[in-house]
DNA sequence: TTGGCAATCTGTAACGTTTCAGTATACTGA
DNA sequence: TCAGTATACTGAAACGTTACAGATTGCCAA
């Protein structure tokens, strides 16, 4: 029993949320002229544009995402796609605070799809386009031949990967050079006298993981160190599985005189299974490792640390995905981040 | 020039994603009896609604988000309202993978609502009831007059607060007892003979700061210690105001012997500061803190800890936000969560 | 036979937006 | 004068859904 009139509603009610009906009524347009006016179509009269621009300002018109989503598709959303598993802590509140500094002056939102290790990692994706639920996705742990990555290119969806793809297809990303990270560590540490390296890798399977590899194979052979395989951890194992099996490398007898570390939660662990091993960090080794906050040196101040800004990741990541729903040329929106120096605690 | 025909459109487009009107088509049912059906209304016939049923799961019918927004206001949405300069770094992963776990199985999406510090802290809420861009909002950095929380009862909208508020008014939280933690750090510190104690506080304002404080002092006058005030920094603070702060304390000759953290983050720049007063920990001073994953021991095995599960957080906020919309009474929605004991480095 | 009623099903309208296909008016050039 | 056209505006329809107000059928009691 609803008891309010139906043609005169937008004029008695204050309380209710203006729509375009309800500024055609107060400017005296149709609702066709005040939609027009307020994306500024040529078609509408200067003044006219101006004089809805004004009122809808004024009783700030907002309009109803429904609405438009429904007539349109346009969502106004972002997804940023993560694994629930795998993620590294601090990356993903940096990334997802630097997709909503980018996103902040815009109409969009952002929504998180998660999945799991048990999942297909191309499962939120699909059902992220075959609902329609977002204009552009954002997927991190990108991989050489990434399935998501074609799908996505193949329905015509925009995104960006946290992370370079290699099948000859382009689409937009930023990336961290890890390639010029692992090579710069084993610079440092070949300037500091170290001749024995080990590599704690990225996780198997994801671009960065060869990129990382080859830059620290690379810079070996050209400073002429040789390398201490230890494959059998990577940065996705446990702190306590990284931490056992550092120690029981650094027992040995051919034992590595410098370790190079991907991410900065693996760095604690391999600290510990050094001193695990009865060895002192900066005497008997030295570790350089990535990290993306300012901790790793209060933590040891003998480790050696190149930074990656993830904060800077999801701005990126943002503009590139804005940029191409925007109709850039996807090419234009890749960019690489290099690392800064190896730097070593200073008082 | 759309040269599709107009009715038989869904019997065509196998391309095209499904609706209502594609299944009334398939069953020979109208759109209203289908709609219905799917959601087990008791006046369709049991056949009917099984059928239907059937068919709508065989061709992945999904209903479109825009047009039940549109039609009945209810977004399925959840936000999660954040600070994007204080928030603790894991802290914000946590709680997202917690609350993305528990409505993972429900139609509901996350999307994150970012806050900086220039803003007032109502403005993000405001503009969510405003938009009417959620069924349910989840807010932190509760403060025990919460003007959100005041806002968002008066306007009717279901949400949660990570942490409690003290207004007199009833509504759905989940919190951590920083009364007890506090209380337990200092009585183990007690038993370890620590006698002169100092606190490292949440953000002053927050209600959990008031907790924390009281559940310090109660528990010191219980052990008879004596409290070496330290109100000079929070965990709201920098790592450098912190460490800097505590080097300084730790020169006095009325120094502490204790000292609570209620941050891993902070504790970091703590012990930091301890040692650059040349003090060493667990002979000169021992720590209590908390922490949300397992990285202090790590760090120094000195350090006594008390973990803080975030993601649990996450799980029960999303839980309570579901519930209250689901029409659960608001006062059964809280749940606080007791710490577990002071735990020393085991080998 | 008829009226009443329960059980099932259906068409229409509406949510707020944009697109399509106009209409009305005034101005232009010949 | 008149057609032609540019300018400024408008109503109706459609996106997919649900609520409302029926419509149809069969059955039972009187």
């Amino acid at each position: 029993m609803d008891r309010r009139a139906t043609e005169k509603d937008d004029e008695t009610s204050a309380k209710e949320r203006p729509t375009l009906k309800t500024l055609a009524f107060m400017t005296g347009l149709g609702v066709t002229t005040v939609s027009r006016a307020l994306k500024d179509a040529p078609e509408i009269g200067a003044e006219t544009r101006r004089r809805v621009q004004l009122v809808a300002k004024q009783i700030g018109y907002r309009p109803n995402r429904a609405g438009v989503r429904l007539r349109t598709g346009k969502t106004n959303v972002i997804s940023l796609v993560l694994n629930t598993e795998h993620e590294i802590m601090s990356f993903v509140s940096d990334i997802i605070y630097g997709v909503t500094e980018v996103i902040a002056d815009t109409p969009y939102h952002l929504i998180v799809t998660p999945y799991s290790r048990s999942q297909d990692p191309l499962d939120p994706v699909r059902y992220l386009v075959e609902t329609g639920s977002a204009d552009g996705v954002i997927i991190s742990r990108t991989q050489p031949n990434d399935p998501r990555a074609r799908y996505m290119l193949e329905r015509g969806i925009p995104f960006a990967t946290h992370g370079r793809t290699d099948m000859g297809l382009v689409h937009p990303y930023h990336d961290f050079d890890n390639y010029a990270f692992a090579g710069e560590a084993v610079r440092h540490l070949a300037g500091m006298g170290r001749r024995r390296l080990a590599l704690v890798t990225p996780p198997v399977g994801l671009t960065y993981y060869g990129h990382t590899v080859n830059g620290f194979a690379d810079a070996l052979s050209e400073v002429g160190a040789s390398e201490v395989p230890f494959n059998t951890v990577s940065i996705d194992h446990t702190i306590e599985q990284i931490r056992m099996r550092t120690a029981q490398l650094m027992r040995r007898d051919d034992r590595p005189d410098g370790i190079v570390s991907s991410a900065a939660a693996a760095t604690l662990a391999v600290v510990a299974g050094i001193e695990d091993a009865g060895l002192k960090l900066g005497r008997d080794v030295d570790v350089v490792s990535k990290q993306s906050s300012e901790l790793l040196h209060l933590f040891r101040r003998e480790l050696l640390v190149v930074n990656e800004n993830f904060r800077l990741a999801g701005s990126e990541l943002a503009r590139a995905v804005l940029g191409w729903i925007g109709g850039a040329d996807p090419g234009s929106l890749q960019s690489l981040s290099t690392p800064g120096e190896v730097q070593a605690y200073r008082g």
